[in-house]
DNA sequence: GTAATCTATGTCAGTCGCTGAAAGATCTCA
DNA sequence: TGAGATCTTTCAGCGACTGACATAGATTAC
């Protein structure tokens, strides 16, 4: 890997950084582009060599994932379950973000606080979710030897799926929570949608809303 | 209704139905709300009081949806499940569909079109969905008798729920469909995913495609 | 080491979405 | 009809984003 490229991917960083920090100080409506490639030392010009748009800025994540995923579908059996298989590759991102630097974690929390306050960003990264999930139902139909236009049934396998990821990402309510806390947040959450999907799901615990574990059957 | 509140009624909607036909024929992003306004003969700047965005020109039937559902969800049994509910609440949905005018359900039929060759809006649909879940879901939890911050499953309900619908409003491939076909599509996909359900919902009608590329294992 | 070349960056001008403010037009109602 | 509310237009301006062109820097060929 060549000089040029090391420092493109800095410069990438830097950016990265300085605007979730302004995000984080100043709120990301009122943060101008300008003011991203000022801290950084380049013209707003160049701020879009980098990242297409401001709001891009906010889904670096979303599209990780999503290749992380796209690779796992295409490794598994191909016998498996749909469902099975999109939990494997939701379990993967998972463990990828436990492997992450220090940095990168950084750079997740501060995410996530930024997400927490601007609904219209998480709104944002869920929209282009429904491209992901265009992609994914294709991979998924194409698994179950089905048309991959037209199969509903593998487009609400990857809705459902990602529902959970996404509600599993906004929930922790704790302001400051580690990344462990979030990613076991996240496994919980798509432990629970697996255990739904069977007749009464939605009913089950809500008998007993002081102890979310609770015997798995009626 | 006074004279006032009619006319406004009637901008309102020609302001829709030109922009419709403009997305049509010239693609939602080379449509300048320039346009929009000139074809109409108002001023840009009152465009901008009948909508607050460009974009919200394509939202105006998820909005609608979403009123529909909460009103539903409060006036349900109160010990009822929620998915029940919210299945309920879709229903209403569809039911409304199926009562409106002519003219709403060729408004309907465009929105289809456009929103099919642009992705990106209906992830915006999406988008606002996001928000409109954390309300459903606070209308979920309190039915629950949960904490409305931070019941996962309560968000579980209604994501999977509007997944469904998103699902059935996207899925029908066929060019030029009738609202019939349409609200037909979109019952199925709910009453598909309330078959879901439960465990092995993913794998069942895998066992029966047409073309069975692979033997369900064992 | 110098020249030729390629690529990242900066500058500039311009489009489009969107907003506030102020002035003019229109409707409503006493 | 006149007073007051409401709707519309005009205008000036911000911020996101883009294309075109020029420049500075790194890379490669010689």
């Amino acid at each position: 890997m060549g000089l040029r490229e090391r420092k493109k991917e800095k410069t990438r960083l830097a950016i990265l950084d300085a605007a979730l920090d302004l995000f984080l100080e100043q709120g990301y409506d009122s943060t101008t582009v300008e003011q991203i490639a000022g801290s950084v030392d380049i013209s707003p010009r160049t701020f879009f060599r980098y990242f297409s748009s401001k709001d891009s800025l906010v889904m670096w994540f979303h599209d990780h994932g999503e290749e992380i995923i796209t690779e796992t579908l295409r490794s598994r059996p191909p016998g498996e379950p749909p469902f099975t298989s999109m939990v494997h590759g939701m379990r993967a991102v998972l463990g990828d973000m436990q492997d992450s630097t220090p940095q990168d974690a950084e750079r997740f929390l501060k995410l996530r606080r930024v997400l927490d306050d601007q609904p219209r960003l998480v709104g944002l990264s869920v929209a282009r979710g429904a491209e992901t999930e265009r992609r994914l139902a294709a991979e998924v139909a194409a698994r179950r030897g089905a048309d991959p236009a037209d199969d509903r049934v593998s487009h609400l396998v990857v809705a459902i799926a990602m529902a959970a990821v996404r509600v599993g990402f906004e929930c922790p309510r704790k302001d400051q929570p580690d990344l462990r806390e979030v990613v076991e947040q996240m496994q919980e959450t798509i432990t629970l949608v697996e255990g739904m999907m069977r007749p009464g799901w939605d009913v089950q615990d809500a008998r007993e809303p002081a102890d979310p574990r609770e015997a798995p059957d009626a």
